[in-house]
DNA sequence: TATTGTTATACTCTATAACTATA
DNA sequence: TATAGTTATAGAGTATAACAATA
């Protein structure tokens, strides 16, 4: 209540960062930028792998995307055809799958990255050391907050 | 190349935070607390027109929230139908629409706005009057460069 | 009987193409 | 001929339901 930084000045600053983080042509131009023609989806399912560092689980891909089962199947039957994952049956219980990126997989998945970091570092080229730092530190901690608010209600 | 605040320690937060906005039930919750059943780019063209304040050409709603023309046409129609907008010809140009929020719909948008302001709000309601005006100052310089950036190149 | 994943199907959101009316 | 908007259609992304296999 005593200035203009209240939540009300936060919100349309928060939709148009989610447009332009969804909606914008940020992943097509990563893909055009690599050459390898991916649909936005199965480009996350490769980035969810990449950044996990380690094999997961089909239900596990799916919860860290937020979406359900049968989508994650759904796109990793492209990905597999490409060559980009394996899947092999998890050791710790024959019913589940472990899902794995292939060396291609794990090559092509960090040079989507690094053209997605270079243009976010681009974006930020110009500001302080200090205040990089303060912003990765109150939007990490804004995310979380929100997410347990959400989930916790 | 001096800590861990680069680009990359950006993304997964940039990535997750992409997730809650869009994907989450936010919207969802939100209209159950209002009352009033909308899809979600009927509500967003809602809130488009309130934030704006004014009545706006059908071409500018769809700038506003990144779409093409015919998507914003097809939603006015269940709006203007459920009574919260109004679609009258632009006097200075007799092709253009002017539409506008009806009294109804100026009321329902507001109680959308209000619902989102108080979890937005109940998840930051322990930072430290500083801290949410650095990152309300950040986040909207973060957006701005980040969209310059990008339309830029 | 509960859980992991898959198959089949349907729904939501958005785009492209073709058209109408005004400029 | 160019622009504002609409209609009709198609495509991408995701969900729900029904099922199979293992626990």
């Amino acid at each position: 209540m005593s200035d203009g930084l209240d939540p009300a000045a936060l919100v349309p600053h928060l939709m148009q960062l989610g447009t332009v983080l969804n909606r914008s042509r940020l992943v097509e131009r990563a893909m055009e930028a690599v050459g390898l023609p991916l649909d936005r989806p199965g480009l996350t399912v490769l980035l969810t792998l990449r950044m996990a560092g380690k094999p997961l689980r089909v239900g596990e891909i799916a919860a860290r995307m937020q979406v359900v089962g049968p989508h994650v199947t759904r796109h990793l039957h492209d990905l597999e055809r490409a060559g980009l994952v394996r899947r092999v049956v998890d050791p710790d219980d024959q019913r589940a799958r472990l899902v794995e990126l292939t060396d291609a997989g794990a090559a092509a998945a960090g040079r989507y990255l690094e053209a997605i970091l270079g243009w976010f570092g681009d974006a930020i080229a110009d500001w302080s050391e200090e205040d990089r730092a303060t912003f990765g530190r109150l939007l990490s901690r804004f995310v979380d907050d929100l997410q347990a608010h959400l989930v916790g209600e």
